[in-house]
DNA sequence: CTCACATCTGAAGACTTGTTCATATGTCTA
DNA sequence: TAGACATATGAACAAGTCTTCAGATGTGAG
C-alpha cells in the first residue's frame, strides 16, 4: 500500500487526477452513493433552504393549513405562499386536500419531517454558534 | 373561539391579512422560532444542496483528506473543491488542517454530520420515490 | 347567471450562486 | 535561492432562483 508521502497519478475514470492516497481515494469512491441518489439528497436540502419555504414547512409540522392562514403565519403574500406550495408539491414534500375553495396542505414526507426536527432541535440548542462568516487559518 | 367557517381579519404584526382559523394562526405563530434560527437553518440546508458539495461532505463523513484527494474522489477541479471547502469552512462546517503544503479538511459540525447520516439513509431506502417533478392533481 | 372569493399560474426583472481562468501565496527540495 | 508543487483567491460570466404583478381558474352564494 502506498500510504503516506508519495503522490502518484491515477485514472480512475478518464480524468487523471493526482492523488496523495490512492486506497482511500478508491475506497470512499466505493461507498460514495450513485451520483442520481446525491442529486435528489441535494435537491431536497435545496427545497429547505429558502427561509420562507422553510418557514411554510415548520408552520405545516403541527397540521394542515390553508393558504391564506400559511400567508398569515410566514408573512407572505398568498401568491409567493402558493408558489412554494406548488414547488414543495411537486417533488410530494407537502399534499393538498381540497375544501370547496380552500386548499389544506399538511407534510405529506415524514423523511423531510424527520430532518426538520432534527435541524430545528439543534438550532434551537445552537444559538449564536454559527457567527456566520469567519474564515479561520 | 371562531373555529371553522368564519373568516375574520387580523392585524397581528402590521399587516392585515384574512385568516381562517385564527387561533391556530396565533399558536403557530408562538411555536415559530425566531426569524435569525431559520435564516441560520436555512443556511445550512443551502449549503448541503449543492452536489458538489454534498459529495465532498459525503466523501469526509469517514476521515480526512486533503483537497487533491476531494477532488479526484468527487471528479471536481481542485479550484472549484477549494472554492466549495472555503464556503464550507466559513460557515464552520468543515475544518482544515496543515501538513507542510498540504491541506487536510475534516468534517467540523456534528449536527450537520447528523443531517448527513439521515438524509443518506432515507435516500438508499427510498430510491425512486422520489420520481422528481410531478404536480399533481 | 353573476359576483365575490380562494387559489393558481405565467412572465419578467432583480438578485444570487457556481464555475472557470488566471494568478497569488506559501512550502518543500535541490 | 530557484523552481516545482499544493492550495487559495479574485474577477467575470453563465445559469439558476425568488418575487412580484397581472390575470386565469374554479367554487360557492344569492
Amino acid at each position: 500500500m502506498n500510504k503516506s508521502s508519495d503522490v502518484s497519478v491515477t485514472a480512475v475514470d478518464g480524468c487523471a487526477l493526482k492523488v496523495v492516497d490512492a486506497d482511500r481515494v478508491a475506497a470512499v469512491r466505493e461507498r460514495m452513493p450513485p451520483g442520481d441518489d446525491l442529486a435528489d439528497t441535494a435537491d431536497v436540502f435545496g427545497l429547505l433552504s429558502d427561509t420562507n419555504r422553510l418557514k411554510l414547512l415548520v408552520a405545516l409540522l403541527e397540521g394542515e393549513l390553508c393558504v391564506c392562514d400559511l400567508a398569515a403565519v410566514t408573512g407572505q403574500s398568498e401568491s409567493a405562499v402558493s408558489h412554494a406550495l406548488r414547488l414543495l408539491r411537486a417533488h410530494r414534500i407537502v399534499a393538498a386536500r381540497r375544501a370547496g375553495r380552500m386548499a389544506y396542505y399538511r407534510l405529506a414526507d415524514p423523511h423531510v419531517r424527520m430532518l426538520l426536527d432534527l435541524a430545528l432541535a439543534h438550532t434551537e440548542h445552537t444559538e449564536a454558534i454559527h457567527p456566520e462568516r469567519a474564515g479561520d487559518r
